[in-house]
DNA sequence: TCAAGTTTTGAAGAAGTGATGAAGATTGCG
DNA sequence: CGCAATCTTCATCACTTCTTCAAAACTTGA
């Protein structure tokens, strides 16, 4: 999973803009002045950084100047004037992207999307998701394990990629019916017919189905995609 | 030297892009509508096309599919909506890359250089698509197996040519009927007409029609050209 | 340890999806 | 206009997948 560091003073949007990443699928950590967000940025090596020009501690220009000397990190810089981009772009910082405030969380959440997409794959074609020992290639529609294809019916895959595309996050089971068929109503008993393809998913996927170490009960809650893997 | 193509309504962005292309060495021809972009492509052939969805004269994505039927040259899709990329990567025409409006156009200047180096020296000159043992020729519009030309209609060629072109990848049926027919609504009642195609295109270009081994059926969701070969 | 609640499991019937051949509708062309 | 090629629709069959159920195994908290 990716991990995204947000560099802003506001403490407010910082609260809305992790929730809305977090839910996309990253994990995010954060820093309200520009001074810590560089030490933080040595820390945890994010794979892309959400930077507020306007900070207290220190310049975002010089911040992102100092980490572009070790590290071509994507960086999407955010500024409140909107005339000040075209200078920006003429700066020799290479930021990937830019955001004049105020922007919607939506925005911002595509436009991470988008940036990680351009610098990750090359190709804009295959959206592949790799996790564990696990690769599911959502363009395909397969799934491989060392190598080896499995055969997994359409809700089996749905099931799995809901799980994995956020591992260790628990999903209840209307949540997981919903995720696999989003028209139908959910009804109570319906819930029951996860299990079945749980055991089924785990059946296909799973070395030893009788130790699942790709997808974990959580008692009385739900399922969950195994963090550690 | 290569030559791009710029289909863009905006005329003082064209000119613009014209002025940093051609300093970056590229020769540049542009056209402001789509239909008229679309019989400049075919007079001129340019190694790339960078392409502005939202066109008078005709719609950029119909333009795309037309030239895809034709061709493999490069495209760049440039959008004015950054949450519309998702459901254009989604789409059946394979695009090289994807741009949002506003743009600088020194980030243009770059992302043209990276899709010609990606495909390189590659034949897209030759509009020879060579997938397994087939052949398809696209100028000729013909279609061989082992020096064998095959006969097919005009939508099966080119729901064939939609698969071949981004082998792996599964197609639903609405999208390879809006590949083969842009202007038309899709209706649910539709969509099994797609099947009749496939099955029609199997007898013609499968050795042994009852086990495809060049379009496989994904249960629940499409069609696919089959990536091993 | 026990009781209550929850999950796992295998099996079977119900529902859904794809393949196919043929017939009807449409299109393009002479 | 009439013909031939092509595309769409339809009914049917074959097959895959989903849901349900009941019994067994397991987990939890008192």
């Amino acid at each position: 999973m990716n991990s995204i560091l947000i560099i802003e003073d506001e403490r407010e949007l910082v609260k809305v803009l992790t929730s809305y990443l977090e839910k996309a699928g990253y994990s995010v950590i954060s820093a309200t002045r520009g001074d810590s967000g560089l030490t933080l940025w040595q820390q945890k090596k994010p794979d892309l950084i959400l930077l507020d020009l306007n900070l207290p501690g220190m310049d975002g220009l010089d911040l992102a100047r100092e980490v572009r000397r070790h590290s071509q990190v994507p960086i999407i810089m955010v500024t409140a004037r909107i005339d000040e981009i075209d200078r920006l772009i003429g700066l020799e910082i290479g930021a990937d992207d830019y955001i004049t405030k105020p922007y919607s969380p939506r925005e911002v959440v595509a436009r991470v999307k988008a940036v990680l997409r351009r610098v990750g794959a090359a190709q804009y074609t295959s959206q592949t998701l790799r996790i564990a020992d696990l690769e599911i290639d959502l363009d395909a529609h397969t799934v491989q394990r060392a190598g080896q294809e499995m055969d997994l019916t359409p809700t089996e895959y749905n099931v799995l990629v809901t799980l994995a595309q956020q591992p260790g996050r628990v999903f209840s089971r209307s949540q997981i019916l919903q995720a696999v068929q989003p028209d139908s109503v959910v009804f109570e008993g319906f819930e029951r017919s996860v299990d079945a393809h749980i055991k089924n998913l785990r059946q296909k996927i799973e070395p030893n189905p009788k130790e699942p170490q790709y997808i974990e009960t959580v008692f009385g809650v739900g399922y969950r995609f195994s963090k550690a893997g």
